[in-house]
DNA sequence: AGCACGCCGACT
DNA sequence: GTCGGCGTGCTC
């Protein structure tokens, strides 16, 4: 009897078995209704198998096989086993999730013909290349077989162009092409100008904001081969494409190709697995990769392709520290970047004041009494926004009007500590009553509409002094801004994540790259107390490599990842003590198993309660990742199996970014 | 995760 | 007398 064995959306790790007389091996990667409890559900099928470990007499007949589209290939099949693998994560929930929501509850969107290959095919005229971006070209365009590349280049130095030329050689030789981009709304400008290159190309755009059955067809034209170009965020990683030749992950330092709940994958690292297994090249491209990339391009293990210069023929922004240690500073601004700013105005160019942190102020208090504004359900401060009036915690969303006085002693005198985008704003339109200040933040570009308005004003030249979150430091090119100033950032010097430094730099970096561009010189001025720190210094020299050399030798010693792999368990319950005891018990259950692994202490989470939820996490550490995948293996097994109090949620995340 | 079944409190 | 609280157990 045919018995076929399908994944379920259940947080369950096993696959569920059916009697299905009439199916053939041609079923496997097909969806399918099956009978489930009570209900039914749709799942996909993985194997077909003649005899069940399940008692035969419980098992149950398949409902109906969705034969309405192509199986899923196996080599989709087989990326989705590896993050089940991999990410410990059910086979059911990782199909479920590669699959687009209409797909996955066993639909098909109406299909649309595909437009007309445009006869008037005139390929646009192509900027000359510099040598670094021919050779990186051929490089890329001449490998055969799987080589991870790493696209080393600043902003300016022409990554995009050698992404078009390596897609353009694929498309030639009838292959398709993968490129992953940072979720930022930046993805509409990219495909514009990859639409433009490729006239007559079906180019197809997968990220999570995209209609249900627009998303669903740009799936089904991927497996079909009708789109030759596929271009999204990280879940644009498992599109099925059968003909996939090259893959390219820009920006690959971005933390936003992790995930950081349900599946908690990340893109960067399938793609690299998906090109090894398809045997394909793959180029991560960043003008400041992460360490993990960075180390496998220094061991030899990734190519290394360098554009050391930009492209269009300007220098780089000149950076310089401003110490503030003896500087009395106006609202949080050297006197050095004020003048930077009268200066930018006086012949009329742009500046823009970094400072990552939005809102007026991180916190209200009452000095007399003490209070301060809290969230009640985290263990974080209420934002003050004045703008609206409100105070609004950033982890879960609570918010309130601000108080007229203060709530415990009626002390009307309320003062806002520290300071935010808001806050900034305000005092830069009082100090400059001439500018036009923008501000640019979550609050201000809170929809796609407003932020591509906010986009137009600054390209028009309709403002003088922006002020904003890195939300502005990503892909833009504000032609006319001439002076970058960064606010603030001291913070991340001595935060407690070690990857805190690699994110400051690479931010620091993107954001200075923002600053003239055209024929503009630029400048970028760092407000710092600590204006002999090496992370500073190397930004001066624009020295990256010496940066993640310095940050290369501290990890080694420290034993922290690329030198080391490490698995965060995570707990949430009522009380931290649960939390706490659930991640002992867990501990001790994974002492038998921990063979070439470390276990750390169980310890409050750093955001310890978010959303009424008290947090902890066990670290969990291994020089080897195959002795570190066996032992995840068989301690999920065993976790899996246990028993849980009520109330207590945990999860395992692997290869962790936030501690 | 759902969704059942299963025993103990305040309502039509 | 029942509606309903969420504890625990199962899903091929």
């Amino acid at each position: 009897m045919n018995i076929l064995r399908v994944a379920l959306d259940l947080p369950l790790p096993r696959l569920f078995d059916y009697l299905a007389p009439d199916s053939d091996e041609s079923d496997i990667g097909r969806r399918v209704n099956v009978p489930f409890g009570t209900g039914s559900r749709t799942g996909v099928i993985i194997e077909l198998v003649a005899s069940s470990e399940y008692p035969d007499t419980k098992l149950k007949t398949v409902g109906e096989i969705l034969r309405d589209m192509p199986a899923l290939p196996k080599e989709w099949l087989a990326l989705c086993e590896f993050c089940a693998r991999y990410y410990q994560t059910p086979l059911g929930e990782v199909t479920s999730f590669a699959l687009p929501p209409m797909l996955r509850r066993g639909k098909l969107p109406r299909m649309k013909p595909l437009p007309p290959p445009s006869a008037a095919a005139v390929g646009p005229t192509l900027p000359r290349l510099l040598a670094a971006q021919q050779h990186a070209v051929e490089a890329i365009v001449g490998t055969e077989g799987f080589q991870a590349m790493l696209l080393h280049g600043v902003t300016g130095s022409g990554k995009t162009e050698v992404y078009l030329r390596a897609i353009d050689a694929v498309l030639a030789r009838g292959g398709q092409a993968l490129m992953l981009v940072p979720e930022i709304a930046l993805t509409p400008q990219l495909e514009g100008r990859v639409a433009q290159r490729f006239p007559g190309v079906h180019i197809v755009c997968a990220n999570s904001g995209m209609a249900d059955a627009a998303r669903a067809r740009g799936f089904l034209d991927a497996q079909a081969g009708r789109a030759a170009i596929v271009l999204g965020t990280r879940l644009a990683v498992f599109m099925p494409m059968p003909r996939l030749q090259l893959i390219i992950v820009d920006e690959e330092h971005d933390s936003s190709f992790k995930q950081q709940e349900g599946l908690r994958y990340s893109a960067r690292d399938v793609a690299v697995w998906r090109a090894h297994q398809l045997n394909i090249p793959i180029v991560l491209g960043s003008a400041t990769p992460s360490l993990e990339t960075f180390q496998h391009a220094a061991t030899g293990r990734y190519r290394l392709l360098d554009l050391p210069e930009r492209a269009v023929a300007e220098a780089m922004p000149v950076v310089r520290i401003v110490d503030t240690r003896r500087e009395k500073l106006q609202e949080g601004l050297s006197a050095a970047l004020i003048t930077g700013l009268q200066l930018r105005l006086a012949r009329g160019e742009q500046s823009l004041v970094f400072l990552n942190r939005r809102g007026y102020a991180p916190v209200l208090a009452c000095p007399p009494c003490g209070w301060v504004s809290r969230c009640q359900r985290c263990a974080a401060n209420l934002v003050l926004h004045l703008a609206d009036g409100r105070l609004r915690c950033h982890h879960c969303g609570f918010e309130t009007r601000v108080p007229r006085a203060c709530p415990d002693c009626g002390n009307v005198d309320l003062l806002p500590f520290g300071r935010g985008t808001q806050r900034l704003e305000a005092m830069l339109v009082e100090r400059f009553p001439e500018a036009r200040v923008l501000r640019i933040d979550r609050d201000s570009a809170s929809t796609p509409k407003k932020w591509q308005a906010l986009l137009a004003t600054i390209h028009a030249g309709g403002a003088d002094i922006l002020v904003g979150t890195q939300m502005l430091a990503k892909g833009h090119d504000f032609p006319l801004l001439t002076l970058v100033g960064a606010v603030g950032a001291d913070a991340a010097l001595f935060a407690a994540d070690f990857r805190a430094p690699e994110r400051l730099f690479a931010q620091l970096m993107q954001v200075g790259g923002r600053s003239g561009r055209a024929d503009l010189p630029g400048e970028v001025l760092i407000q710092t107390e600590y204006p002999d720190h090496p992370l500073y210094q190397a930004l001066v020299q624009h020295d990256y490599v010496r940066f993640a050399q310095s940050q290369l030798d501290e990890r080694r010693i420290a034993g922290f990842p690329p030198f080391s792999f490490q698995a965060m368990l995570r707990a949430e319950a009522r009380t931290m003590e649960q939390s706490l005891a659930f991640l002992a018990t867990a501990r001790e259950a994974a002492a038998a198993l921990a063979d070439g692994v470390t276990l750390y202490d169980p310890v409050p989470m750093r955001l310890q309660r978010l959303m009424t939820l008290e947090r902890g996490q066990l670290l969990v550490e291994s020089l080897s990742r195959p002795a570190l995948q066996a032992f995840l293996a068989a301690w999920m097994d065993k976790l899996h199996a246990q028993k849980m109090p009520g109330g207590l949620r945990w999860h395992l995340d692997v290869d962790p970014l936030e501690f």
